[in-house]
RNA sequence: GUGAGUGUAGCUCAGCUUGGUAGAGCGCUUGACUGUGGAUCAAGUGGUCGUGGGUUCAAAUCCCAUCACUCACCCCA
């Protein structure tokens, strides 16, 4: 067996690329009409980056950074996520003094050492925004709308954006007193994960998927209820806006990020046709992020979303995407001299821009053409040694199977005019 | 890390129960049609049966080990 990819490691192939132009093309438009700019970062950090930023306790942190040290003994890891990277740049190169709000994206590729299955890669592409400095629901709303607005103009349908609050430093500590207490006269009925997440996440034991711990968590006292006043207005204020923008949402009290650094708004977006995996979409208010790693406080707000679940989620939905046209023309030559002269004919048709293609290996007429119909060319060119003799080319209509002999001088001017008129099918 | 399922031609898979010379469809090449694709027909190309060991006169088939992939748990995008 030769050798393959990576587990959890995958190949784009030439046919399926045209869903991630068409996904990133996309992103990149949206995000910039929201007043986002790109940031790139690198693709390792050194690993006390993600250990204060994502959170020591994570699963994340605990067991799935891809953890190295390099030849000067420096300990670094492949990047997880790509809040914390955003992050240490800002203070690292100062921006966040450079606007009232700053508003950054990236895409890239994420990696976390976790057993594949459906939709979910050691290797992963994720997209996302950060919007820093400002504590404002307006700005919760704003960047909920975005993702909701992103998704829908991707084509996905049964969205569900769910929503909820997890509290600040003024309400959590007592609240989450109060559910490890509820938790404490339940133990003995929850599951053994549940018991698990009790010591090391209770606000996890909160979205068990076991039939007999959600049964027990439905009167486990929720975050939302335990909100200190100023949090409770805020997250009153998101609803409001969220409603005069018109976003579909539902109030979900279970939605529990697993990044430690999550305060108030927490929010994700689920899409169907993905099986088990099928969180396309997750983010929140992160506002006291920028000064655990070391900058001035700064509130934050933002979210990722998996490229390529989306892409799955497209491709399970159905969504009909158009491929671009791969070749306008294609040569068909028969003999060496007429492949000389298709050479130097594609060299002309290129430098106008047409997409071109020819033959390159001294096949018969009719596997040529069969070659012409695969690759789907709008036009095949077809030169013979009767055009030679005569300067000229048949110019076939390949999807009508119109054809006529036309000089070589023509050709050009023709083939722009046939082209132009009609667009890619 | 835990559990289940699957590895046979470039692709999708049959054959395995009950051991006996490696199969089909699609693709690709060629021809019918000596210079015309999308249809049909024919021929051809193509496989250390994931890998290693064991049982046997004989293993794709039975046994053991191992690797890979898939799905689910966990967790998350």
């Amino acid at each position: 067996m030769s050798i393959q990819t990576p587990k959890g490691t995958r190949d784009i192939l030439p046919s399926e690329i045209h869903l991630w132009h068409f996904v990133e093309s996309k992103v990149q438009e949206i995000f910039e009409v929201f007043g986002y700019h790109e940031i790139r970062t690198p693709i390792f950090e050194h690993t006390e980056l993600f250990v204060r930023g994502v959170g020591d306790t994570t699963d994340i942190v605990e067991k799935e950074m891809y953890t190295f040290a390099d030849k000067g003994g420096r300990s670094l890891s492949l990047r997880p996520e790509g809040t914390a990277s955003i992050v240490r740049a800002c203070i690292q190169n100062r921006l966040l003094d450079t606007l009232p709000v700053l508003k950054l994206y990236y895409t890239g590729q994420m990696f976390r050492y976790e057993r594949p299955q459906a939709g979910r890669y050691r290797e992963f592409w994720q997209a996302g925004v950060e919007a820093f400095g400002s504590a404002n629901p307006l700005l919760d709303a704003e960047v909920i709308d975005l993702a909701y607005e992103l998704l829908a103009d991707l084509g996905l349908k049964q969205l569900s954006v769910q929503i909820n609050s997890l509290g600040d430093d003024a309400c959590r500590p007592a609240y989450t007193r109060k559910l490890l207490e509820y938790i404490e006269r339940h133990l003995d009925d929850l599951c053994g994960k549940c018991v698990g997440r009790y010591e090391r996440n209770p606000l996890r034991v909160l979205d068990c998927k076991e039939a007999e711990c959600r049964t027990i968590m439905v009167d486990a006292p929720k975050s939302l209820d335990h909100l200190c006043e100023d949090c409770q207005q805020h997250f009153e204020q998101v609803q409001h806006f969220l409603n005069d923008l018109e976003v579909d949402y539902a109030v979900n009290p279970y939605v529990v990020r697993g990044l430690d650094y999550y305060t108030r708004t927490a929010f994700a977006v689920v899409a169907s046709g993905l099986g088990a995996q099928d969180e396309v979409l997750g983010g929140g208010r992160y506002d006291k992020l920028v000064e655990s790693l070391g900058g001035k406080p700064t509130p934050g707000v933002g979210f990722a979303f998996g490229l390529d679940r989306l892409i799955l989620a497209l491709e399970a939905q159905g969504v009909d995407l158009l491929e671009p046209h791969p070749c306008d023309v294609y040569i068909a030559a028969i003999g060496t001299e007429a492949e000389k002269v298709a050479l130097k004919l594609s060299h002309t048709l290129r430098q106008q821009r047409i997409k071109t293609d020819m033959e390159f290996a001294g096949r018969s007429l009719r596997a040529q053409m069969k070659t012409a119909n695969k690759i789907h060319a709008r036009y095949t060119i077809l030169l013979g040694d009767n055009e030679l003799a005569r300067n000229t080319v048949v110019l076939r209509n390949m999807q009508s199977g119109d054809q006529s002999e036309i000089s070589q001088m023509e050709l050009m001017e023709t083939l722009l005019e046939k082209l132009n008129c009609c667009s890619s099918p």
